[in-house]
DNA sequence: TTGTTATATTCGTCTTTTTGAATGTATTGC
DNA sequence: GCAATACATTCAAAAAGACGAATATAACAA
């Protein structure tokens, strides 16, 4: 087969949509949306192995579309262009799914399954509070 | 793997995603356009054999991303949905590149080699033009 | 009807990707 | 130091997809 300059273009264009191109993924990268997730809070959220989410955010960093950055033992990942949710949603709208429909998924909930410092921020007691 | 609620929309916003994520999907798409191919234009261009270049179009009719038209021994190759070519620009801008290289190669060119009824039409001779 | 052209389809193999299992590393607390 | 927690990495099996070879169909022409 040879290479025609139009492939080799293609194969530029069809790098960041090929790296997403899972259901996976997808989850993935609407649960970090425009904040911050660590890796407890995908576990939390998805019920998949710790291992597997691991894996997915390997690839996803090494493709430079995720950035991670840690705190204490906790490390939370990012997107590196937001504009890859724009990507998301051109391809939900093509299979019907209302831009708002996946609004509602981008937004980054607490999840009370997980104990990550962003989902379960240290409470103050009353007691503490009064020493404080 | 449990199926949370998440994972069942991504897979539907994965589809369309999926299913042109390759560069000779991409390739495919931007030759079509928002106009018409037959197979012989796409061969013509792309130099790959037909039948390889039919198994891709087959895929994506089945898909709904494409839709084809008759022309007597010719088929035309057509965008169910011209805004999958913005799914393709904005994966096109996330790898570094400009709209504008994107959109000179969507625009359905002639192509010499090719002689179907759109890249070669027919010619009237001056004597034909005469008695007409 | 027979041949030719344009395209479709089926089948099998090969390569890639996905995913699970096991294990390794970094940080914190004791 | 040691144990526990949060996450990373490697390896291999399984599943999926890519691609070539061969063949089928549909339309036109003679």
């Amino acid at each position: 087969m040879k290479k025609q300059p139009i492939l080799q273009v293609s194969e530029q264009i069809s790098a960041p949509i090929s790296m997403i191109a899972s259901p996976q993924r997808i989850a993935i990268l609407l649960l970090i949306g425009k904040g911050e997730a660590c890796v407890c809070h995908l576990e939390a959220s998805l019920g998949w192995r710790q291992a597997y989410i691991s894996q997915h955010l390997m690839a996803l960093r090494k493709a430079d579309i995720l950035q991670d950055r840690r705190e204490g033992r906790y490390i939370f990942y990012s997107l590196k262009d937001a504009s890859i949710l724009d990507l998301i949603t051109a391809s939900a709208t093509l299979s019907g799914l209302s831009p708002e429909t996946v609004s509602t998924l981008i937004n980054t909930q607490v999840n009370p399954s997980c104990e990550c410092p962003q989902c379960a921020p240290v409470l103050i007691s009353v007691e503490n509070l009064k020493t404080a």
